[in-house]
DNA sequence: ATTTTTAAGTGACAAATGTCCTTTCACCAG
DNA sequence: CTGGTGAAAGGACATTTGTCACTTAAAAAT
């Protein structure tokens, strides 16, 4: 039988009983978005951050110009939120928007503090899990500065395959940092 | 009198007893270096992390082709290690060297361990430090996509204009992912 | 003080990438 | 099926930035 993609993720750092597994589901809510409908939107206040079990959305920030940098890309079980946000109880620089129909399971600002208290294996997976991202984000940056737009999208390519063909090229070139007329050239190849 | 640098530090994020820093600081030792030494090597094992007392430092990595990036300064009251080895045992793959005589506090990894159980506030700062880190690498991958050569420029002048007039062009440059002569054409203006 | 070494400034040119505009293609609603 | 809408491709040209070669200035060593 098949296990919860959540208990999956979670259970890559450290396993779970059934009984801790469904405590843990207890505490999360679920939440369905259309396509094209915003989970965040600039200035919001942030209660939750959110696992995705079905779609896909992106994190962005826009700049005074217009333009648009794309944070973050999440697809099924990754988590997406807006960390500062929800960390800090501020206002949202970045929006969160789908870019498929989502469905999503919400945890709240408070359950996340009352799982981490009481257990202790899930305040582990987040640690081991903020300590991933930061290592990534330290990837991504050197990749940014040492790397070509070639080197940067082959390596997006090879890092994710299947969001390549999911996810319109506009928003690759800016996650990427790249215009998207310089994507098509680059694959014109 | 004079606080200590380093109780100056902790303290921008919660008080201490002088009964508390003198116990922390008994965990650190002194380390001193001379210009153009080097504090970790590529391949090293990292034991242990530093806060400058003196002198200024920079990490940065080498690629294939023998282009550096830097990937980090650091100048009195600021902390510098190679994180990922430091936290994981693992070879470094970022060296640090010293781009002036310097004086270091070091800490090894069991004693930042051991403050961080002993001392509540110890742990607490070690978690905002870590967390500002974060939000900083956001900042600077942010800046690093949406703004040009000038913005970021600008912004590194801005944001250290001590380090801007301390440390060799060539290294900013590394740090802001441009040629050194980019640098040097946007200051003409 | 003099030499030697290292960092910085400069100009000319090449390469990469951005911008703008037009065309093509695919998909969806009616 | 059809018209419309949005995404992607492609070409032409502008701009930014990199590279290389050389000069100047500053700093370190003797």
């Amino acid at each position: 039988m098949m296990s919860h993609p959540l208990r999956t993720h979670i259970e890559s750092v450290s396993k779970l009983t059934d009984e801790e597994f469904d405590y843990i589901l207890s505490h999360f809510t679920t939440v369905k978005l259309k396509k094209h409908s915003s989970l965040v939107r600039e200035g919001d206040l942030v209660k939750h951050e959110y696992f995705v079990l079905k779609g896909c959305l992106r994190s962005y920030v826009t700049d005074n110009t217009g333009k648009e940098f794309t944070y973050q890309f999440a697809a099924e079980t990754w988590w997406i939120s807006e960390r500062e946000a929800f960390m800090k109880h501020i206002p949202a620089s970045t929006a969160i928007e789908c870019l498929e129909d989502c469905q999503l399971l919400a945890l709240s600002y408070e359950d996340r503090a009352k799982l981490g208290r009481e257990i202790w294996k899930y305040e582990h997976y987040l640690a081991v899990k903020s300590n991933m991202g930061y290592v990534a984000l330290q990837k991504r940056l050197q990749l940014m500065i040492m790397g070509s737009a070639k080197e940067r999208f082959e390596n997006f390519v090879h890092q994710y395959p299947h969001l390549y063909n999911r996810i319109p090229k506009t928003h690759i070139a800016s996650y990427l940092g790249v215009s998207r007329e310089t994507i098509s050239r680059l694959y014109r190849k």
